[in-house]
DNA sequence: TGTTTATGAATGAACG
DNA sequence: CGTTCATTCATAAACA
């Protein structure tokens, strides 16, 4: 069995048709259930990791520090003997681009150079980035976000309109950040691997096998997703 | 367990689908990204055991282990040839291509919005394509046009020892570097997870994810279990 | 069917 | 600020 998708019976514009995918609600706890597997593998493993390293602290100490990256000896043992590479350009961590979006979301979309400088100062706790680096990102992410709305500019027949936010918005965001974390997570140290465990591990997927007792808070979670579809 | 696929009409509130949900591609993505974003955190957590129980292989213990016990995969338990069919990306009609390829030929490299708009319209008769699609493909057909001038240009040879840089590598400036190696400093990560197709495999969990675990996928994979729905 | 290549897409940075 | 370049990722297509 396959799933379908279906050309919306509309107006054939020239902006194409409107594809979507039809599951049933089996197929849906399906997608809950894997997610929540995930979720939970995660979980258990980032508390495998605290258990072990907190014994291990004893014995070795703190980590190192080298320039702004801390990077626990975890992380050093694991890079000895391969490759180390600067980026060549900067990359958001998930943590990071969350705060962007965040404030990029309050409206106030003018970051003056003390805001710059204030944000900077705050992104730079978990991890590389430079004044310019923050200009950059606002500068894109406006640039960006206004072609996008250009671009879907012409009638669009976006299938939700209970929402006040775009959902377009939304889900780009959702991706960017998913995206980013995915693209680049390799790089992040353990810390931020942490925090990202806490602001993934927040979606956590009601499912029947899974009693996690966890709902769906955040409004970005999947789980706010999957219900407003 | 068998789908139920049910027909879509063209707004999901109006169809009214008490058995089935609909899905946008993005909303599909979103997921995907999702699922991504555990499976690699899971990746790393995974990649923090092996070295640390690799450096100090008396610590694994009681009920920790990671390693031995085998469950089945996702793609069994899910695994049922099911198919989500939908292309994620746009591929150009052979038509379409000709076109583009004829415009690009013209040498006006540059074709503004409103000649994108006008290409887009032409291959419209031809397929499925937005002006983003046309966007990125003269971007990426101006960017690798160049690209191999370049690298055929045996001229530009300042060769620092390096053993063997790739013709990408070699058209970075020095002065980019330098302000890269600036901005990022020493970067030391988990390189070989980014690059490789590492197997997450041989990891597998013991207790209640036992019967829901996941082997063998890289985060490839991991999105393709989606497609195996 | 698994591996490699070609290429659509995403995005940080730079330019005018 | 809008536009363009450069780099990288992921995948469709091609190949073995």
């Amino acid at each position: 069995m396959e799933w379908q998708i279906e050309e919306q019976e509309q107006s054939p514009n020239a902006n194409g048709g409107l594809y979507v995918k039809v599951m049933t609600d089996e197929q849906m706890e399906v997608l809950r259930q894997q997610i929540s597997v995930y979720a939970t593998i995660c979980e258990q493993l980032v508390e495998m990791h605290k258990a072990i390293t907190a014994q291990q602290d004893l014995a070795v100490g703190v980590g190192l520090r080298l320039g702004n990256s801390y990077c626990d000896p975890l992380m050093v043992s694991c890079g000895s003997g391969h490759k180390i590479t600067a980026r060549q350009r900067w990359t958001p961590t998930a943590v990071q681009l969350e705060i962007l979006e965040r404030i990029f979301e309050q409206g106030n979309g003018t970051p003056s150079k003390q805001k710059i400088k204030e944000i900077t100062t705050e992104l730079g706790q978990h991890g590389h980035i430079s004044e310019t680096n923050v200009y950059n990102w606002f500068q894109n992410r406006r640039a960006r976000s206004k072609r996008k709305q250009i671009a879907s500019e012409p009638n669009i027949i976006v299938e939700s309109e209970q929402e006040s936010e775009s959902p377009k918005e939304k889900s780009l965001s959702l991706e960017k950040r998913a995206r980013d974390a995915y693209l680049h997570g390799p790089d992040i140290g353990f810390e931020q691997l942490a925090t990202s465990k806490m602001e993934f591990g927040g979606c956590y997927f009601q499912g029947e096998l899974q009693d996690m007792g966890l709902g769906g808070q955040s409004p970005n979670s999947l789980i706010a997703l999957l219900d407003s579809i």
